[in-house]
DNA sequence: TTGTGTGGTTGCATCATAAAACCAAATGCC
DNA sequence: GGCATTTGGTTTTATGATGCAACCACACAA
């Protein structure tokens, strides 16, 4: 795959309390070509997935977040700030008809449910106490765990890490 | 769905609002019930997946790490250290028959593969600028995309997120 | 109007980070 | 063997985000 490539952003000059100045490089993934790094830019402090989960099962107000998640205030309100930046949560008018605010998952927030199916089923499949998870997630209708996720190619074959390999995106297929 | 009992333990990254990252005290999920809080608390940290991530594809001295990340090295050796030490990695003797030491992923850390994957077709599918993805992942054997990470029931039903829910792990079925 | 709950922001101490300096062992070169 | 260099880290240091708690503003209720 690729790998991320460091690099200095932008001028961040900070002085120290000696006086001196110094260029601090800000590693950012956000611009680089890695998709992988610019996810984790965005969902990757683990604060941001697990507001996700709970905005996936309905939650949506400042305090129900507070509540359920248990987390510091204005962790929670950079949080939610930070993915209202980038598109994941949107803010809306309060559904009860309160002046209050509510925040909501964008159609890019709800895409994240393949990551979190992902993480569920690494732990549930490698976990060293698994008899400690409390859920399981099932389809509804039948009531039965929901499949393991799996690669696969265009024309169905299963694939392994093995069966994949990454080509240049401009290296796209120019015939048909 | 779980509360996550705050706990300081190890090392998280966290993302600032100028993209930086840092380390911060972090309240641990260990023991949480939530599979998605366990597997955060062990990955949650946004170095260990690219770690993981160049492991897949070969990497394994901590030298090719420091190189490919560019990350410190201190925060390496603390992220694989970690690694190891939660079953992700593991050390063996360097390959090559010198006396270094190498890491090497176990099928537990191969096992997040479909993380990695699921990471990248989120960005593939809603990141903003999409021209800067430098790569697709492809079936190797057709260079073409691999197909979109789908939520299957048992029976093959494709699953939405509205058509799952979560059980209590304790309440599996007894009867059949 | 006063009072209470919601939804935050602000201040502050802590502590993990990131960078760089340092160090030891292993390897390469002669 | 002896010396230099590379590898693989650890230590040191300064920064600054976190998490907690206090505070505040607005909404709503009475």
């Amino acid at each position: 795959m690729m790998q991320p490539h460091k690099r200095v952003i932008g001028p961040a000059i900070v002085r120290t309390r000696m006086g001196q100045t110094t260029m601090v490089k800000r590693t950012s993934f956000e611009g680089d070509a890695c998709p992988i790094a610019r996810s984790l830019d965005a969902l990757g402090d683990w604060w941001s997935l697990l507001i996700i989960r709970e905005a996936l099962f309905g939650l949506r107000r400042f305090g129900e977040f507070q509540n359920k998640l248990g987390m510091a205030k204005n962790i929670l309100s950079a949080r939610l700030r930070a993915l209202v930046d980038r598109g994941i949560l949107a803010t809306a008018p309060a559904s009860d008809g309160s002046a209050y605010q509510e925040y909501v998952l964008t159609p890019k927030g709800r895409g994240t449910f393949p990551i979190l199916v992902a993480l569920r089923q690494w732990s549930e499949e490698f976990d060293d106490r698994p008899e400690e998870i409390a859920t399981i997630l099932v389809d509804r209708e039948k009531g039965r765990p929901v499949k393991k996720l799996e690669m696969r190619a265009e024309d169905g074959r299963l694939l392994t890490p093995a069966d994949t390999t990454l080509k240049p995106r401009s290296a796209r297929r120019r015939s048909a």
